[in-house]
Order: C-alpha cells, then structure tokens, then sequence
DNA sequence: AGAGGTACCTGGCAGC
DNA sequence: TGCTGCCAGGTACCTC
C-alpha cells in the first residue's frame, strides 16, 4: 500500500529509465481502474517523448511532450520497468511500451489506482488542483496546521490525513508522527497549542524523511524486478503494534477505531 | 461549511 | 480441505 515515500522512491527509481525515451505504444489489458484509463494513453501517447517525471501528493506525474499522464497507485498498485516481451501477469493492468525494448508495466490487483491524462498543467487537474502543501513546503508548518485547524471538533489525526489540508500522510505515518508527537489521535484538531502543533509539524517531516532515506537504501532494482518493492522496513512504533509494550513507557499499545480506519497510540504519552 | 459515512476492490487471513 | 466473511487502505463523493 504506497505511501508518499512508496511513491517518491518509485518516482525516483522509474525517472532514469524514462527521461528522454519515447513511448512506442500503450497496451491497456484492463481499464477498470478506480476511473477507465484515461483514452489518451492510447491515442494520444503513441510517439510522445518523456520530458519529466516527479511527484505531487501521491501522484506520479509523467509529462511528454504533448500532455501529462497522472498516476495513482492507490493501494495496492505498482510500477516497474521490464521488457516489453515479458509475459504480464494477472494484475499487470497497463504498459507503457519504450523505444528500448522496455515497457512501463502497472500492476495494481486492487484497481484502486488510476491512471488519468491532464492536456493542460498537471497542478490545474482537478485531482492535484485543491491539495495542500507538501511538508516540505514551507507553506507547511505548525503554525499553519494550528491556524487551519481553528476551532474544529475532527479529530487530529483525520485532520492530518486530509490532503486538502497537507498531503502525503497515511493512516501509517498518521499515526506515527502523533506518536511521535505525544499527541492523542482523538484529540479534537481545534484544541491543540500552536506549540504542539509546531513538534507535529516536524514530526511528520521527520517520519516521511526517514522512511524516504529507507526506500533510497533498501530499494530494489526497478528494472526487470519480480518482486515488488515491498515496505520499507522502516520501525514503526505504534503502527500495527497492539498490545506491544510502547519503546517509551513499557506500556501496551492500544487500537482503537477513528473515523473508520485502524489507530494505534499509547494513551500514557499520547495526550 | 463542517462532520460523518460510504463506495470502490481483492488478497490474505481467521473461523467454521 | 473448502467455504464464508471480514479486513486493509486512499480518496471522491454523498448526506445531514
């Protein structure tokens, strides 16, 4: 399930293998994505060459020279570089055929991804054009989260996981920078100090860096790679811990619902 | 406008 | 063993 560094290290682990190479043909075996595969991958792409890749949110941003193709991977999808004879499998949704005998290969089993075309700027699609600052933007800040959140009763940790408000913070990273923070995950948004929002703001900075660097040194090959590229084995504290004793206090790690997604926290640090 | 809930999808697992 | 049923997750969209 990709989270933004998932996505960064694919961002960063795809980019050479594509700058500058042309796309030869687009075979599309399964269009049920969380929306069809945009048609222009099929009209429009063919003989368009790679000028840029990066990321926004969550998003992977492929840009020709004609267009933009926007890429999520929602839960559970992929993307790797092989060659285009080798056999696809049964998710293998999407290729993206390259004029080096390569092909940029989807694979998503939950279909909760997409893959849709943008004719303008990318940051203007209506997906990317509401979101909210990256966390390293500086843009971003405790300051800024204390003034958005005002006076709201949603609980922080939702609060934090609306990419209107920032982007790139998972249910994973969620709940390991509140942790981290010493912040409970009920705790309503409006009624945290600016200063507690100031060390969650660093937090989440500090988490989503770390599991980055992880992804950059346990990176596997994305190049005619079997395997996919698997979660980072960055030690998470909280995350999927219930019941272990907390590293801080010696305390069990407690679940606990909110709004609708898995949450875990030590309600003796966290307050 | 804010808050809360639902849908989408399927692999993997627990329980029978 | 085989079946059923539930859960995980991001995000758009729905309703109140």
């Amino acid at each position: 399930m990709p989270e933004l560094p998932e996505v960064e290290t694919t961002c960063r682990g795809i980019a050479p293998h594509l700058m500058g190479r042309r796309i030869d043909g687009v075979v599309v075996r399964e269009h049920r994505l969380r929306w069809p595969v945009a048609p222009q991958l099929v009209y429009q792409m063919p003989g368009l060459g790679v000028r840029r890749i990066s990321r926004r949110a969550k998003y992977l941003l492929l840009e020709t020279d004609n267009g933009c193709l926007i890429v999520h991977l929602g839960m559970s999808g992929s993307l790797r570089v092989v060659p285009h004879n080798k056999q696809p499998d049964k998710h293998d949704h999407v290729d993206l055929v390259l004029d080096d005998g390569n092909c940029l290969r989807l694979r998503d089993p939950r279909r909760f991804g997409c893959m849709v075309w943008s004719d303008g700027k990318p940051t203007q699609h209506p997906l990317l054009a509401d979101l909210g600052p990256e966390p390293w933007d500086e843009k971003f800040s405790g300051e800024y989260l204390y003034r958005l959140a005002g006076k709201r009763k949603v609980a922080v940790k939702n609060f934090i996981m609306d990419a209107h408000k920032v982007v790139g913070v998972g249910n994973i990273y969620a709940n390991e920078a509140l942790f981290a923070a010493g912040i409970d995950p009920r705790r309503a948004a409006g009624r945290i100090s600016k200063k507690r929002y100031q060390r969650l703001a660093q937090a989440i900075i500090d988490v989503l860096d770390a599991a980055i660097e992880q992804g950059g040194t346990t990176l596997r090959d994305f190049v005619n790679s079997d395997g996919e590229p698997g979660y980072f084995s960055l030690e998470l504290k909280v995350y999927d811990r219930e019941g272990d004793d907390c590293t801080n206090c010696g305390r069990p790690i407690k679940r606990e619902v909110i709004g609708q997604r898995s949450t875990f926290f030590c309600n003796r640090c966290q307050r």
